[in-house]
Order: C-alpha cells, then sequence, then structure tokens
DNA sequence: ATGGTGGCTTAGCCA
C-alpha cells in the first residue's frame, strides 16, 4: 500500500502536475495540503477519472486538505478537536483499507511572536492530544502532512543559520518531537537514518539550484504501520518541472 | 542595493 503526502499549493493551479504524478506513481492514497479551494470548486472529475474516491475540506483561496484513495473513504473527522473557534481547514482524517491516515496542515507561523506563531504552538499541541488518541487503537495509522516543522539539523539545508527562524524554531521542534516521543515514528528518517533530503524549497529560483531546501512534510506512522514499513521517498524531480508546487511528494509503502 | 517567487481574495497578505 502506497501512502503519499504532498502541500500542491492551490490544487486548481496544480492540477496537471497532480493529474500526471498520480498516473506516474501511482498511490493508493494520497493525503494534499493547501488545496486552496471550497469543497464545491474542487476539481473532483478528472480525479475520479483516474479512480480515486475523495474527501476534502476546504475553504476559498487558502488552507484546505484532502485524502484521495483508490477505495473507500470511511469514518471521516473533518476537524482537529481541541479549539471550537479554529475554522480553518486544516486536517481531515479517515480510514482506507483498514489503515487510518491523516492530511495535516500545520500553520505556517508567519512570523515568531505573532499571534499565527502562538496558534502553530498550539495546533501542534492539539495535535499530539489527537495522535495520542489514535495510538490507543493499536493499528496502522498514518499521520501525513506539511508539519512546517524542520525537526532536526540534517533537517535543513543551514541549521545554524536558520536556528530560532521560522519552521526551525526550538519551540516548535520541541512540539514536533513530542508527538515523536508517543511512539510516532518519522518515515523517511526510519528509512533513512542518515540522508540529507528536502520537501520544501523557496520558489525564489536560487534556493532550488543551491538544494537549499528543508524537510518539512512527513509521514508520521504508529508501531503498528512501521512495522509494514517498507520504502519512504521524496519526489523531488516534481519541483524541477513546470509551474511546480514548492513542495514535492513524500510517500511510503507498507507491506499487506 | 531590502529585490528576488507564486497563488489568491486582484491588492496586499500569506507562504
Amino acid at each position: 500500500m502506497k501512502i503519499a503526502t504532498w502541500n500542491v499549493n492551490s490544487i486548481r493551479a496544480r492540477l496537471p502536475r497532480v493529474l500526471d504524478w498520480l498516473e506516474a506513481a501511482r498511490p493508493d492514497v494520497a493525503l494534499l495540503q493547501e488545496t486552496k479551494v471550497a469543497d464545491e470548486q474542487f476539481p473532483a472529475e478528472p480525479l475520479e477519472e483516474l479512480g480515486y474516491n475523495l474527501a476534502t475540506v476546504g475553504e476559498p483561496g487558502r488552507n484546505g486538505v484532502a485524502i484521495l484513495a483508490r477505495s473507500p473513504i470511511e469514518d471521516l473527522c473533518r476537524a482537529l478537536p481541541g479549539d471550537a473557534d479554529d475554522q480553518e481547514a486544516r486536517y481531515l482524517e479517515g480510514v482506507v483499507n483498514g489503515v487510518r491516515v491523516a492530511s495535516v496542515y500545520v500553520p505556517n507561523g508567519t512570523s515568531l511572536g505573532s499571534p499565527r506563531f502562538a496558534f502553530k504552538l498550539t495546533f501542534l499541541d492539539r495535535l499530539k492530544t489527537r495522535a495520542q488518541k489514535l495510538l490507543e487503537f493499536e493499528e496502522s495509522l498514518v499521520i501525513g502532512g506539511d508539519y512546517n516543522v524542520g525537526p532536526y539539523p540534517i533537517d535543513v539545508y543551514d541549521p545554524a543559520a536558520l536556528d530560532g527562524t521560522i519552521c526551525y524554531h526550538p519551540e516548535e521542534r520541541a512540539k514536533l518531537r513530542a508527538l515523536l516521543h508517543l511512539g510516532l515514528y518519522d518515515a523517511f528518517r526510519t528509512v533513512e537514518p542518515g540522508s540529507r533530503a528536502y520537501s520544501w524549497w523557496d520558489y525564489q529560483g536560487r534556493f532550488f539550484r543551491a538544494n537549499q531546501g528543508l524537510r518539512i512534510d512527513h509521514l508520521l506512522l504508529s508501531p503498528q504501520a512501521v512495522d509494514r514499513l517498507e520504502t519512504c521517498a521524496m519526489d523531488a524531480a516534481e519541483r524541477a518541472a513546470k509551474a511546480p508546487s514548492d513542495h514535492v511528494p513524500v510517500w511510503c509503502t507498507l507491506r499487506d
């Protein structure tokens, strides 16, 4: 079973890239973020024609998450619990072929000390509470998404220079590690303990040309899913495509 | 030298 996560930065702007990639990569499940579209505007038809079932949580013009799956998507949870005031479309959970999956778009945080940064830290706390509950089921669980945090020095292009900046601030790194301390496993780091690989590069051209990126898109697995983990990789070639997202797909395969 | 990229809500804002 192949499960991918990809921040597409607008499903409408990225539709040709997404369709090409789905046809080539053929994931069983694709967890998308930043679809940037209301549910009734989501371009469902071309995706359904490729054989995917869809679940979406969107809003006009920003945020937005989706699950695409070849099998039916059951037991949906359409918001991250813990904050009744949070109406942003950043969390969608379902069960596909007995595997519980979630598509998560963690807030970027905008700038240190801002209300948006506080929202990011609180969101990560809420995600920890949700993950703790899901781990109690003792089943295969994959929480994939754009976490907007590089967890360790190896995950960013210049850890000394970036230390304390957005997506690599000690407070947010600690929040992401708190998820790992629950007993979730970072699929990429489990398979590739020493590899330097990035999932995001700033749109400004010099960053990708110099391979100055961050590994901020993650697949976090329960022990039952890690037991089935075969491979995990990034499709970095997507970043070199014409009109790319600033993120690339990250995918893993689980044994049946 | 304060730019530089992209998407959306088409004018700044967010990323």
